[in-house]
DNA sequence: CATTTAAAATGAACGCAATTCACTTTTCTA
DNA sequence: TAGAAAAGTGAATTGCGTTCATTTTAAATG
């Protein structure tokens, strides 16, 4: 426990610079742009699918290669290594599911409103976007020192989609004030993301999944006592 | 998404059984039980710290067997591979955890106790065994398929505990009888090891993990609705 | 258009670490 | 105490991530 930080961080700290040197070099050359662009897209395409579907771990480089129509080395010229490539899919897929939730959020006027519409949006997203929300919630966790630590800049933009709308609730009159912004960001993403979880993971999906979504809003917002 | 199945699925079956093989191998020899029993424990003690420190990915088998002063071969002839050294660690070291919760919930009379009692003895174990704490939130995740599925066993069964606790409330007039059990299970173990996981990942410590058990326990309990 | 130069792409070769297995040591049995 | 069986060993095997010398493709130059 002593050096948490040693696996993940050391790591995963180059990589994301190595993610920015990837993108320099392709905006480097001017007419390869859309090229490389398009290459680059193929690979991470390939990767998405091939790691939700054998998992992180058991996925191979050549495997990613092939689906994309590559050489193993290309991935290499795009990626520095297997895990800056899951890195890049989180950094870069979770921006447009942050856009969209604050969008969605923002149509409506009262915080209990924007607290259901997280709830509802992210289970829809999750039953829409099964790969993506597999990866998000399973393969993405073994290096959760990054996306959970304090340096997760995406992961913490989303949880802070939460907390503004409790706070924005504290104001107006709707919420109780002494309830802590980043505790209950975290036990309501927390919530949501273990039904989504399961769901995920379990075979037979007899009910759609944001049908559980009133239920959640209930319990968080009156509770479970009579 | 079509085949979760094919990555854990078929291993960790092969693993589970093969947990039992080593476990048969050990009872048969009546005198060198102790022995082996010892050995094999030792080799579980050695890698729940090696994945802690270093985490399941970077640790090397080696590293394991040196820590637990045996040779690299002697850990397969106690488990089947590495998978099934994680999985085993999961099995065997949740049961007391399970028989310890169960315990502390039945001391309390009312439902409502048993449920602060889940969330405060949750966060208590997290933050006094915190290399199990980071196996079972982190390294674990990436074998959820497994841990969460629905033949998740000892997991389903600690889950459990929380149904079990809403149940006794909706029959004592405690709780409202609208929640259904297998969703409230999922949301207050979602919260509760939400913050778990986010103290444990998070370096500076601030403050004591079990403090937060209250605001959770009063959020889920009476909502955050005024 | 031919030629030079640079960028991209390739896949065989390298190295590390999980797993195996032929062999040694320890323990049990008679 | 001999012989058999069980445990234990670590060097050899194997698989896979990563590298790099080479080839292919594109751009620049005259």
């Amino acid at each position: 426990m002593h050096n948490l930080v040693d696996f993940p961080a050391r790591i995963f700290y180059i990589e994301s610079s190595s993610l920015q040197a990837a993108r320099v070099r392709l905006t480097q050359g001017e007419v390869r742009k859309d090229m490389s662009a398009g290459k680059r897209e193929k690979i991470l395409k390939a990767a998405i699918s091939v790691f939700a579907s054998r998992g992180f771990y058991n996925a191979k480089m050549e495997d990613i290669a092939r689906e994309a129509g590559v050489a193993v080395g290309t991935t290499y010229l795009y990626f520095e290594n297997k895990d800056d490539l899951m890195i890049s899919i989180f950094e870069e897929e979770m921006e447009p599911l942050i856009n969209r939730m604050r969008e969605n959020m923002a149509t409506k006027t009262t915080a209990t409103e924007k607290i259901a519409t997280f709830i509802h949006s992210h289970l829809t997203f999750v039953e829409r976007n099964p790969d993506m929300a597999h990866l998000l919630e399973v393969e993405m966790r073994f290096c959760s020192q990054f996306i959970l630590g304090y340096h997760g800049g995406r992961f913490k933009e989303y949880l802070d989609l939460i907390s503004a709308a409790l706070v924005e609730g504290q104001i107006s009159g709707e919420f109780k004030t002494a309830i802590h912004p980043s505790i209950f960001k975290q036990i309501l993403f927390g919530a949501v993301d273990q039904i989504a979880t399961n769901y995920t993971v379990s075979k037979p999906k007899r009910t759609l999944l944001s049908s559980f979504a009133d239920e959640i809003t209930s319990v968080i917002l009156h509770g479970i006592a009579k």
